[in-house]
DNA sequence: CTTCTGAAGAATGTATACACTAGGGCTCAC
DNA sequence: GTGAGCCCTAGTGTATACATTCTTCAGAAG
């Protein structure tokens, strides 16, 4: 073709465009990069990422939406501060998803996808060793999103997105000493267990005290007047009759 | 004062702002006036809504994150086309949101608050009669949300968010023949019977129940084809072995 | 009659301009 | 020193302009 089209005049790497801001600015407050309670400057960021404030602006109404900035009006936009009784009502309904999840994948676990179960809780371990807190939160992501595999798509959806949230606030405010590690690291490898010998309410439980433990925890260094009344809950709806008492030390 | 200080020179209501056209917008669309799967023109609305496209692009943002709008880049928006499978999911996090709720309020209903809800009752009773499905939605929706009134405000939120999202396919997709609209009723009367009780888990498992028989027309509506995992699971959380059977006809 | 092609028109994505508000620092009185 | 009040700048909210991309429809080819 000899008509003068050019090619790619001028930006041959596609610009930013709404999706991506979104995404990086998402990924920059769940990392923590930009610390809860943070003002975020449109000004500021619209330099930053190479972009006018219009796109910006799109994708801070979407993290607004989302409940990751609040907005008031004419005031500067903040990066949400949690209160503790949102994350008792987060995690509650992540043990709840994921419980769902759970149930619903286990029975179909081909042997292949067990291994894979596994090889994420070796790299986990891996991770452990290197003290990198990055080198053992991708496993960690993976292991939770593999017990879920074949809950249908817009469920996995929904465990992911609420558990990105969580981990957020595990991150930032529980600091794993050696013990919890150890704690945590033998909750994981007994729900891998559960799931080997295909015990779906078995490892819906393991996985259920599992979080539900993060969550007392997490609820007590924000407020420890806080009763974690929804956690508790759906800890109820989860464990049968009777075991409540032992589920939750 | 005689400096010529314009004291409104134009507009002086209030103008509509990302937040008001955000809320018009999410109405119409809950209430069907925009009808799923409905392109949205975004220089039409702005001018329908007497706004640019700059606000009205913010608040598109924010329906999209909500997952009420579904935009690909450079192609139109639209309404969300909800799937079979979603509707599955999203009736089960409703199922699993509300019991936790109801688990959480009925001990705390004070005597003038459950005469709140029986009031509530007789309101959509004597809307029903009108056969203004308006009339019947108002109370229906107050009476859904007195019984998770002590669950805390994060909880109620994502119940309230999760209702609205429901009724809207509901209202789309069950026509309510005479002896469907009769079951209903019944089912409500009875939930209002077990918290009168006291009884909060059979409260919850009444309105699990009423809720779960709901989501199973609805997909059988949308998709007979598909079995609905997520709803029966969450039934099965919350209401004990044994009865599972009895619970969903 | 159906399917492809191309070009005009329509709609989207982003940048910029500008009006208005919030809030931070400064002065000044005490 | 300390607080109240004012002013000025930084920052937000919206409108408009323009480049780019999609959509649609008329007309040609099969």
């Amino acid at each position: 073709m000899h008509t003068d089209t050019p090619v790619s005049p001028r930006t041959p790497a596609r610009r930013p465009g709404v999706r991506a801001v979104y995404a990086r600015l998402r990924e920059e407050i769940l990392n923590g990069w930009i610390a809860p309670g943070e003002v975020l400057n449109q000004v500021h960021l619209a330099r930053r990422f190479g972009v006018s404030r219009t796109p910006l602006r799109e994708a801070l109404r979407m993290l607004e939406a989302e409940g990751l900035v609040r907005a008031r009006p004419q005031r500067r936009m903040r990066v949400t501060a949690i209160q503790a009784e949102e994350i008792d009502v987060l995690y509650a309904q992540r043990i709840l998803l994921e419980s769902m999840g759970i149930a619903l994948t286990v029975p179909l676990l081909r042997p292949d996808e067990l291994r894979q179960i596994r090889e994420a809780l070796e790299a986990m371990h891996a991770g452990e060793e290197t003290g990198d807190p990055a080198e053992w939160e991708e496993p960690h992501r993976r292991f939770h999103a593999l017990l879920v595999r074949h809950a249908g798509h817009p469920l996995v959806r929904a465990i992911v997105d609420a558990g990105e949230r969580a981990e957020l606030y595990r991150r930032l405010f529980v600091r794993t000493d050696p013990m919890t590690w150890a704690l945590t690291r033998k909750e994981h490898d007994a729900v891998l267990e559960a799931c080997l010998r295909r015990e779906a309410e078995e490892a819906v439980r393991r996985n259920a005290r599992h979080l539900a433990r993060t969550a007392l925890v997490l609820v007590g260094r924000l407020d420890p007047e806080l009763e974690p009344r929804a956690t508790r809950q759906a800890l109820r709806f989860v464990v049968p009759e009777g075991r409540v008492a032992e589920a939750v030390p």
